[in-house]
DNA sequence: CTGAAAGCGCTTACAG
DNA sequence: CTGAAAGCGCTTACAG
């Protein structure tokens, strides 16, 4: 493997200047930046990025942390981001927090702190104020998607606000037996959504007076299975049955109406279904829901950080923008048909 | 942040061996590393990987290659390497060659050369021959799951014989119109998968002295929304309808079993479906399956690769295991019913 | 078992 | 614009 030296050599200049003319730091004629550029080329030069972090501090490696990448949203976010870094040049190192009970333990206290890192990004991750205290010792830009890091740049969608408005969109239709699946109690400690999408669904249904039955605000796993179950135990009862559900997550959705298919409802004629993501599975199923791009969240949280990491700073750009998509899964509820 | 040289000051002995000591290379007494831990410890000492990497030439960081992460195979097989990698106290730096036209090329050409990783995971990637010989000049244990590299171990399961027990299973329920959906054309320059699937399936028809009819043999994504528009297609016309579908993938099953329901058709009364992959899914649909354990490939690949990065022999383990699971999706064709 | 010293392959003031 | 030299923070023969 050929190195900076043997650049140098072919090129008939010295290190320091292939350096220069290879990281674009420092001024080197044209002339001679050609040199290099062929020589390097010729050689098939690839820089030793451990040497190269060793002596600048710079890593171009930028970490990711999250609770797990088999489901949808981080598997997206995560491609998002994956994108976005290759495209800038920087490698992604991947941290897993959520596969096994230490694993948490021994990626915020060791993996981040080998500075190998030039930047982190963290995703639905509610940390503790000794991991947080841990993660900024580390002195590197941070952003959060999804999980809000105190004095931490975020890349959030308006949790409430969009709950608000799914839940308002089953009302607008005149729905006023509305049920809600969240989150498990599991998701709530990094999640977290839960938590924010019922609020939202709360407040918009006090809003409107209208006050739910008790247990119609279930959780469920982030997941088909979860719903399917979740919405079963839900529509079990005919006295009791709400006429639409709100759900925190489109597999949760789609597990709602292949619940209610199961019991033989209609959708929307019987029940109306409304999710939040954006999943791609949500077309097949006509599902109404509110998409989230979260390939454009990790996007948008790596250009965040390559903006920290040049010192620039970066604007409160406020909530990431999410889009309404109605599709056949909501209705005017039965009752109210001609 | 402290150095080594500030834990070699604190316990009273020399950096080399405060070395010796944490990475257990050479020997210390006893009583040293004792106070070389505590030192440690005390201070708070975490070890500079680059400058680790660059004195001893390993690096602590495995590369995993895949050709995305939002499908669900890939991400399983993700989470299962990260797993198995963060509990060996190694790093994974994640190369996601699909997202981009230029990403694949440069991915391979220099992410990988940039001599920060100890070994190379490949997943489901077919690489050309320039390709492969890229790889190979890194001189580092290379594993690939799924898309077998030529002279490489290779964590794989039996394509070809799962596909012809799938497919089997549908014959011996005396099911002879048997349609297969595919991957499409895209997915086999990488994937490579669809081909031997097929394989598996037109073995055993023929076994069975069964000709599929003209159409019979489709393609779709490997989606919900991939399988549902190609199962459309194909139970669009009842004269030539088949009895059972056996799909390369759980997630296009799922798309079937929906576009038959969509249609009126029962399953399994009227249409048996199977699939592969042992998809979280799998269970709502009642879907029988053959399951093939991404997570358990990952974490084979990494048992492999730290083995290769010891030296040792890795073993030829054969076939990757799969688990036949069989539900409520396939049954005996309607015409055979009592 | 332990230490002094060279070296891993770059980058970057510093001087010209 | 360019080069010589020091240094980044470790590891590892080598010598004792």
């Amino acid at each position: 493997m050929p190195g900076i030296k043997d650049v140098a050599a072919h090129a008939g200049v010295s290190a320091a200047t292939v350096s220069r003319a290879l990281s674009g730091n420092g001024a080197v004629s044209a002339s001679t930046r050609r040199r290099v550029l062929a020589a390097a080329e010729e050689l098939g030069f690839v820089i030793s990025y451990n040497a190269s972090s060793l002596a600048s501090g710079r890593t171009r490696n930028v970490g990711v942390v999250l609770p797990g990448v088999g489901r949808w949203y981080f598997a997206k976010v995560l491609e998002g981001a994956a994108s976005a870094l290759i495209e800038a040049g920087y490698d992604l190192t991947l941290y897993n927090t959520g596969d096994g009970p230490g694993h948490r333990e021994s990626v915020l206290k060791e993996m981040l702190r080998r500075k190998r890192l030039d930047a982190v990004i963290t995703v639905a991750l509610r940390l503790t104020d000794e991991e947080l205290a841990q993660l900024r010792a580390v002195d590197k830009p941070i952003v959060a998607i999804g999980g809000p890091l105190p004095g931490t740049a975020a890349i959030r969608v308006d949790e409430v606000g969009i709950s608000a408005l799914a839940t308002g969109h089953l009302i607008s239709l005149g729905h006023t037996r509305i049920a809600h699946i969240g989150g498990g109690e599991e998701l709530e400690r990094d999640f977290q959504l839960g938590g924010t999408r019922r609020t939202g669904y709360e407040g918009a249904m006090r809003d409107a007076g209208l006050t739910p039955e008790p247990g119609w605000v279930a959780s469920a796993e982030f997941s088909v299975a979860g719903g399917f179950r979740a919405a079963k135990a839900l529509l079990a009862r005919p006295d009791v049955r709400p006429t639409a559900i709100f759900c925190a997550a489109d597999e949760i959705a789609v597990g709602a109406i292949l619940a209610a298919r199961d019991l033989g409802l209609r959708v929307p004629e019987d029940l109306s279904v409304i999710g939040i993501d954006g999943h791609d599975m949500g077309e097949v199923f006509g599902l109404t829901t509110i998409s989230q791009s979260p390939e454009g969240q990790g996007a948008a949280a790596v250009a965040a950080v390559l903006a920290l990491m040049r010192n620039e700073p970066v604007d409160d750009f406020g909530f990431f923008p999410t889009e309404f998509v109605v599709r056949s899964s909501t209705a005017v509820p039965g009752r109210l048909r001609a």
